[in-house]
DNA sequence: CAGTGAGCGAGCTTCCGCTTGACTT
C-alpha cells in the first residue's frame, strides 16, 4: 500500500524519477498508449458521431491490470504523461480505463528530468486537458478513416495486402517523384577551366596558386578558342579582396537531426540510430531520443559552460538557446544530449560509443562560440583576354565551436578544399604551371537515403519522432521502396590541357551514378502512387497533414468540435471512396511497348498478381492462343524497360539438351533464374550465371553441386513418417515435420542418435506458432542485396584509358 | 521454394503514435 502512485510513459524516466521523490511515491510506467480503436468495424461509430469504440490493446492487458490495483490502492494517483497531444491523451485513456476519480487524481507534466522540475511539477498539479484529448482523439480517428478506408481500394483495383495512409503514402509519393525527375533527367556538358600559377617570393621560396575561371564553356570549341587565347598569355594578380565571416554551431540534436548525422557521419540507417539510442537512454547516458525539441535544460547549460571553460577556455563559451523551426513540433522533452555532459565517453559496445560521441560533441559545439573566418577572393588578370581566373581562400582565424565538431551535409559533391592562399600582392607576375579545361556534366537530382527521406517529412510537417523510423521501414516492407546500393556507369569525360603553350587533349573515363543504400520506388510503388494522386489528391497533397494540423491545433484550444471537424472531412471523403470503387478503372501501369518482330503480336508490361511482368499477345475473344507471360528482372521497370529487353524475357524457358536422359532446362522463376533437372531445381550463380547465354555443361555442374548440397543437408529419415526428416539448416540441424521446421535443443551433441519418438516429443513440447504477421514480406525478387564493393561506391574513380595528344601548334 | 498471371471463392489484408521486449526458420 502506497500513498502516491505516480504513472509515467517509459519505465526508463520512472526509474529515474522514483530517486527524487520520497518514499511515499511508487513511480510505474504505462508503456506508452495503453488503448486503441478497435479494429473491428473500423472502431468508429460514424453514425453514431463518430463515437471511438477503445479497447485496451492486448500486450498492454499486464500493465493495465497492475495498474489497476495499484491506483485502487493509493490514496493520490499521478499522471505524469508527456505535455503533448498524445501525452494527454494517455492520460485521459489512463483516467478511463483505470476507473479512477477525479478527486484523488492529478495531472503533472515536467520538461526535464530533475529533481527541482518534478518537485516543481508535483505543487503544481492540474486536471486533464479535455480540449487535448479531443485534438488526438480527432487525429486518431482520421488516420484511421484515411488507412481503413482507402487501403481496400487498394486490394480491389490494384493487388491485396496493399496500405495507404496519411504518412506512408506520402513519403512513397516523394521517392516517387523524385526517381520520375531523374529518369527524365537529360545531363548536359560543360567545361570547367582551372588553372595552376607558381610564384616566386622576395626569399626565392615558389610557391603556388590554384584558380579557377567563373566562365563556364558549353562547347568544346569555345573552350578551345579560349585556351588559344592563353597561349603566350601574361598572368598578374589584378585584386585582392578580404572577407571576414562567421559560422554558427548548428543546433542540439533531435530525433530527425540525430538520425541525419548518424547516417551521414556513421553510417546508419535509421532504425538502427534509434536502437543504439535506445540503448544509451535505458543505460541513463543520453536524454530521450524521440524528441523534436532544440531546448536545453538551464543544468544541462550550466554543465556545458563549466565543461567548455574547462576544456578550450571561456573565450570558446557562447552559451545559446535555439528554437524550433519545424513544423507541428509539440517540444514535451529536452533536445537529446548527454544526461552528464562531464562524462566524455561511455562503456558499451562501439555502436554505442560512436554514437554517444556524436551527442556529445554536437552538445558541447552547440554552445561555443562561433567560428571566425576569413575569406580571401583573388582576382587574376590574363593579358590576352578580358576573362579573369578567381582564386579563393578560405582561413580560420578563430577555431570557435569547429575545435569539436561540424555538421556534415548530405551533397556529395561537396568536398571543396580548404586551400591556404600564398601571400601575394596587386601587381605581382605569375607564372602559368597550366590552364586546364575538364569537362563536367550537370548532375541529376539525388535519390533519397533514409534520412534525408526523414528531413523531407519532417520539413513537411508529416509524421513524429516516433514514427520516423518505422514509417521508413513500412514503406519498404510494403514493397513500395526499396533501399539499394547500385553500380554507376563508366562515362566519357574530355580533358583540354595548355601546357608550355601547347594544347593537348584526353579522353578520361569516370564512374559516375553509384547509389549507396539509397531508396528506389519498386513498380508497385509508382502504380499505387498514381493512383491515389489519381482518386485522393488531397490526401497525397503535401500541405494536406499541415492544413489538418492547424485544425487539430482549433480543436486543442477549443476552438473547434472534434466531431465536427471530423464530419467535414469525413462525408466528401467518403463519398469518393464509394465513387472510385465503383468507377475507377482498375490501376496495372500497363504500358504497351509494340509488337513482337516474330508474331507481330502485342507486347505489353504491366503489374499482375505476383508483381511485374510482361505480357505477349492478347486474349482477344476468338483468339484461340493464350498469351504468354513473363515475370520482369531484378533491375528492370515497368517505366524503363525497352521493347529489346521485353522480348528477351520470352526466350525462356530454354531446353539444353538432356542429362542421364533427363531434359535439363533453364529458366527464371520467383527466386530468379535456375536450372531444372530431373524435379529438381538450382539457382544460378548471381553475377556468374546468366540464363541467356548458359551451356548445358555448366548447367551440369550447379546440379552437381546441388546434389551434393542436399546430401550434406539430410541427416536421417524415418520409415514410420516419410513427412519427418532431420535436416540440416543455417542454423544447424532441426526437424522438419508436415512442412513445419522445429529446432533441437543445443545439448543435443548427435542429432542422428533421435529416435522417431524422440522427434514425436520435440515437436510437441514445441512453443505454438505465432501469427504469421510478421513473417509476411514483400517479394522475394525485390531483394536485391546490399552487398556491394567498397570501390563501387566512390563517386569518381578516374583512370585514363586513351591519350590522345593532338597538340595543336 | 521454383514456369503462376482468367476460371470458383472464404477469409484475410489496412492506419498513426505512444512505448518496450521477444527472438530471430
Amino acid at each position: 500500500m502506497v500513498e502516491n502512485l505516480v504513472i509515467v510513459e517509459s519505465p526508463a524516466k520512472a526509474k529515474t524519477i522514483e530517486k527524487f521523490l520520497g518514499d511515499s511515491f511508487l513511480v510505474k510506467s504505462s508503456f506508452g498508449h495503453i488503448r486503441d480503436l478497435d479494429k473491428k468495424d473500423f472502431g468508429i461509430d460514424i453514425k453514431n458521431n463518430f463515437t471511438p469504440k477503445y479497447i485496451v490493446s492486448t500486450d498492454k492487458k499486464k500493465v493495465v491490470t497492475e495498474l489497476k490495483k495499484l491506483a485502487k490502492e493509493a490514496e493520490t494517483v499521478w499522471i505524469a504523461s508527456d505535455e503533448d497531444r498524445e501525452g494527454e491523451a494517455i492520460a485521459w485513456h489512463l483516467f478511463e480505463e483505470l476507473k479512477l476519480k477525479k478527486e484523488k487524481t492529478k495531472r503533472i507534466v515536467f520538461h526535464e528530468i530533475t529533481k527541482d522540475a518534478i518537485l516543481n511539477a508535483v505543487e503544481n498539479p492540474r486536471q486533464i486537458d479535455d480540449n487535448l484529448v479531443n485534438a488526438q482523439q480527432a487525429r486518431r480517428i482520421l488516420d484511421r478513416l484515411v488507412g481503413f478506408e482507402i487501403s481496400p481500394v487498394l486490394w480491389k483495383k490494384v493487388k491485396p495486402s496493399l496500405s495507404a495512409g496519411r504518412v506512408q503514402s506520402v513519403a512513397v509519393r516523394l521517392i516517387v517523384e523524385r526517381e520520375r525527375e531523374i529518369i527524365s533527367f537529360e545531363s548536359e556538358s560543360f567545361f570547367k577551366v582551372i588553372a595552376q600559377f607558381t610564384i616566386t617570393d622576395e626569399k626565392g621560396v615558389e610557391k603556388t596558386l590554384k584558380a579557377e575561371l567563373p566562365k563556364r564553356f558549353s562547347t568544346k570549341e569555345e573552350t578551345l578558342d579560349f585556351l588559344t587565347s592563353c597561349k603566350n598569355a601574361e598572368y598578374h594578380i589584378d585584386d585582392i579582396v578580404k572577407k571576414p565571416s562567421l559560422r554558427k554551431p548548428a543546433a542540439p540534436f533531435t530525433t530527425s537531426t540525430l538520425q541525419q548525422e548518424a547516417s551521414r557521419k556513421l553510417g546508419f540507417s535509421v532504425s538502427q540510430t534509434m536502437t543504439v539510442a535506445q540503448r544509451l537512454y535505458e543505460a541513463g547516458n543520453i536524454t530521450y531520443m524521440r524528441t523534436d525539441s532544440v531546448n536545453l535544460s538551464e543544468t544541462a547549460l550550466n554543465t556545458a559552460k563549466e565543461e567548455i571553460t574547462r576544456l578550450h577556455g571561456a573565450d570558446y563559451v557562447k552559451i545559446r538557446k535555439y528554437s524550433t523551426k519545424s513544423k507541428g513540433a509539440q517540444e514535451a522533452h529536452e533536445a537529446i544530449r548527454p544526461t552528464y555532459l562531464n562524462k566524455h565517453k561511455v562503456e558499451g559496445e562501439s555502436n554505442e560509443k560512436r554514437l554517444y560521441d556524436l551527442i556529445w560533441k554536437r552538445t558541447i559545439a552547440s554552445q561555443m562560440s562561433d567560428a571566425k573566418l576569413e575569406k580571401t577572393n583573388i582576382k587574376i588578370n590574363i593579358s590576352t583576354n578580358e576573362e579573369k581566373f578567381v582564386a579563393t581562400g578560405e582561413m580560420i582565424k578563430f577555431e570557435g565551436f569547429l575545435k569539436v565538431y561540424l555538421e556534415s551535409t548530405d551533397d556529395e559533391e561537396q568536398k571543396q578544399e580548404q586551400s591556404l592562399l600564398p601571400q601575394v600582392n596587386v601587381g605581382d607576375k605569375l607564372e602559368s604551371e597550366f590552364v586546364k579545361a575538364v569537362q563536367n556534366f550537370t548532375h541529376r537530382p539525388p535519390r533519397f537515403t533514409e534520412a534525408s527521406l526523414v528531413k523531407k517529412l519532417e520539413d513537411l510537417g508529416i509524421g513524429r519522432p516516433s514514427t520516423y523510423a518505422p514509417t521508413i521501414t513500412t514503406v519498404q516492407n510494403r514493397g513500395y521502396v526499396v533501399k539499394e546500393s547500385r553500380d554507376g556507369v563508366q562515362r566519357q569525360y574530355e580533358v583540354l590541357n595548355l601546357i608550355d603553350d601547347a594544347i593537348e587533349e584526353e579522353t578520361l573515363i569516370q564512374n559516375t551514378g553509384a547509389e549507396n543504400k539509397k531508396l528506389f520506388p519498386s513498380d508497385i510503388g509508382m502504380v499505387v502512387t498514381d493512383f491515389l494522386i489519381k482518386h485522393f489528391s488531397n490526401i497525397m497533397n503535401y500541405n494536406f497533414t499541415a492544413e489538418v494540423e492547424k485544425e487539430f491545433d482549433e480543436i486543442a484550444v477549443g476552438k473547434m468540435v472534434w466531431q465536427e471537424m471530423i464530419g467535414k472531412f469525413y462525408h466528401p471523403f467518403h463519398a469518393n471512396v464509394e465513387k472510385t470503387l465503383e468507377e475507377s478503372e482498375r490501376e496495372t501501369g500497363e504500358r504497351i511497348l509494340g509488337n513482337d518482330p516474330k508474331t507481330g503480336k502485342v507486347i505489353l508490361v504491366r503489374i499482375g498478381r505476383y508483381g511485374p511482368m510482361a505480357q505477349l499477345g492478347e486474349s482477344a475473344e476468338g483468339d484461340e492462343e493464350k498469351p504468354k507471360f513473363a515475370s520482369l528482372r531484378t533491375g528492370q521497370h515497368l517505366e524503363t524497360i525497352t521493347l529489346e529487353e521485353a522480348i528477351d524475357l520470352f526466350k525462356l524457358p530454354r531446353d539444353l539438351g538432356l542429362y542421364e536422359d533427363k531434359k535439363v532446362v533453364v529458366a527464371i522463376g520467383r527466386f530468379g533464374p535456375y536450372v531444372r533437372h530431373d524435379g529438381k531445381f538450382a539457382s544460378l550463380h548471381k553475377d556468374v550465371d546468366d540464363p541467356m547465354t548458359i551451356d548445358l555443361e555448366r548447367a551440369i555442374v550447379l546440379v552437381e553441386e546441388k546434389r551434393e548440397k542436399d546430401r550434406l543437408k539430410h541427416i536421417k529419415s524415418f520409415e514410420e513418417d516419410a513427412e519427418l526428416q532431420i535436416l540440416n539448416g543455417r542454423w544447424g540441424p532441426y526437424i522438419s515435420y508436415q512442412k513445419e521446421n522445429y529446432r533441437l535443443a543445443k545439448d543435443i551433441e548427435d542429432p542422428k542418435t533421435l529416435s522417431y519418438e524422440d522427434c514425436l516429443k520435440i515437436i510437441k513440447s514445441a512453443p505454438k506458432k505465432k501469427t504469421s504477421k510478421v513473417a509476411k514480406k514483400a517479394p522475394a525478387k525485390k531483394k536485391a542485396p546490399a552487398k556491394k564493393k567498397a570501390t563501387t561506391t566512390k563517386k569518381k574513380t578516374t583512370t585514363a584509358k586513351k591519350k590522345t595528344s593532338t597538340a595543336k601548334k
